[in-house]
RNA sequence: GUGGCUGUAGCUCAAUGGCAGAGCACUUGACUGUGGAUCAAGGGGUUGCGGGUUCGAGCCCCGUCAGCCACCCCA
């Protein structure tokens, strides 16, 4: 090719791409909405200081975009939002009225190797709840979760929301006599479980100093789905999720603990049921990060969705709406070089009823205009040619029916307004 | 950051080391006032890029870039 590479791990959203984005957009504001949440932003430049807080290691050593500015300043560009949106509540701890419901839905960048549901460049739809320190809370996160599952079409038969809570997971541990300085590699381990074969595991666990009857012991820990009901929290959390219509999406399962090192509570995350992509979503309790950057102490939950793992399950399931990029309600064909400024002004007649309208700005051949507006599925030509223009009216086209009628010119637009609007 | 697989038209893919092709899509015509179907024709390529081997490279070799997959990590 010719043309300059596009920047790796970048994707191009042409019209029916950015339409798919749009649509998702949309869905994910009717739920944010539906539960009260307000939509925010933060910046997409951050001091690379506000992610070395808490993000971990990982994270910002290796998988930020950074450069210095002009100063010396290292700035990154922002790979998740939490901190940011920690940032904003510290800075207005004192005046902002809780509980804070926010969401939002921008642009993120992480430097790491593309792959399938992977980019260097995504977007996420991040969603919190702060102010509150319960696992009700906790569960309208979950829920909305669901809820926004439902709206896009993926059931709790194609997508599960897995819970565990990370203070049951290492009171278990501690029960086991495993060190609290071996948790964060043991959290490790049980994160590695289903993508690691036994002995591999097995072997891993001997690494970490993990006896062969401490890693028994684990193992069925790991396979007991009813140790829930020994959490007070996981309790509450579930029966809050049924109350709240979401029981079915909901599951237990004592492996997931989450590799972001802020969380503090109830985890959560969700997988498509035949286990075949990545996690959806991800997210949390995280109670101490407004406070680690500066604020009073605010307690928080809440997710981050990226935009490729649901679409790329939407599109293995058949729920992905076929969706129309161009808007055009009404083409004005341009019958011949002699009517075409008669099809311009019918064209901004239209407009001022309100109507989508184009105009075809060549007079090329009917056929061709028509078949223009078959591509790209505009339901409605309104004909202006010599014999409309002789008689003052318009032909109406109705192109999904094949429906053809010839109305007053002055009637053209009152009725293609009827007729767009389903009445005709 | 590590390892593997693959790069040919907008897309999906052919072509034994010997004339770069097909289907879909696009444009035009069959059809001088009517789209979808059918038929026909046409446009579109520095075979990702750079080097090497060879009489001759899409094919073999080296490098590089990109995509995919598995690690790592995570949305």
């Amino acid at each position: 090719m010719g043309t300059i590479q596009a920047v790796k791990g970048t994707r191009d959203f042409y019209p029916e791409d950015l339409a798919f984005r749009r649509w998702l957009y949309e869905r994910i504001r009717e739920v944010s909405e539906g539960y009260g949440y307000e939509e925010y932003d933060g910046p997409f430049l951050e001091r690379l200081d506000l992610y070395a807080a808490r993000s971990g290691e990982e994270l910002v050593r290796k998988q930020s975009f950074v450069f210095p500015d002009r100063g010396g300043e290292m700035i990154a560009l922002r790979p998740e939002l939490t901190p940011s949106l920690a940032r904003m509540v510290a800075m207005r701890s004192q005046s902002l009225p809780r509980p804070l419901r926010w969401w939002s839905f921008g642009p993120f960048w992480r430097y790491e190797r593309p792959q399938q549901g992977r980019a260097r460049e995504f977007f996420q739809w991040n969603i919190d709840l702060l102010g509150v320190d319960s696992p009700e809370a906790d569960a309208e996160i979950a829920a909305i979760a669901g809820a926004l599952f439902q709206a896009v079409g993926l059931g709790p038969d194609k997508v599960q929301i897995l819970v565990n809570d990370r203070r049951l997971a290492e009171r278990q541990l501690s029960q086991m006599g495993i060190d609290p300085e071996k948790r964060t590699g043991v959290f490790h381990l049980i994160d590695a479980r289903d993508r690691m074969s036994k002995p591999a595991w097995d072997r891993q666990a001997a690494e970490l100093g993990l006896g062969a009857q401490t890693v028994k012991e684990l193992d069925s820990t790991l396979n007991d789905r009813q140790a829930w009901k020994d959490s007070a929290e996981l309790t509450a959390f579930f029966a809050a999720t049924e109350a709240l219509g979401v029981a079915e999406s909901v599951l237990y399962d004592p492996s997931i603990v989450r590799g972001l090192d802020y969380y503090t509570g109830i985890v959560f995350e969700a997988r498509d049921t035949s286990g075949e992509f990545r996690a959806i979503l991800g997210g949390g309790r995280y109670d101490n990060l407004v406070s680690d950057v500066g604020g009073e102490p605010i307690p928080a939950t809440g997710f981050a969705m990226g935009d490729m793992v649901i679409h790329l399950l939407m599109d293995k399931t058949g729920v992905s709406p076929t969706i129309r990029s161009k808007p055009t309600q009404v083409l004005v064909p341009s019958f011949d070089v002699e009517s075409m400024t008669e099809a311009i002004s019918l064209s901004a007649e239209l407009r001022a009823c309100g109507l989508r309208t184009e105009w075809y700005p060549t007079a090329v051949r009917l056929s061709a205009q028509l078949k223009y507006a078959d591509r790209h599925g505009i339901p409605l030509a309104a004909i202006i040619g010599p014999d409309e223009i002789s008689s003052s009216s318009v032909t109406i086209k109705d192109l999904r029916t094949g429906a053809q009628e010839n109305v007053p010119r002055s009637q053209a637009g009152p009725r293609l307004v009827e007729i767009a609007s389903g009445a005709g």
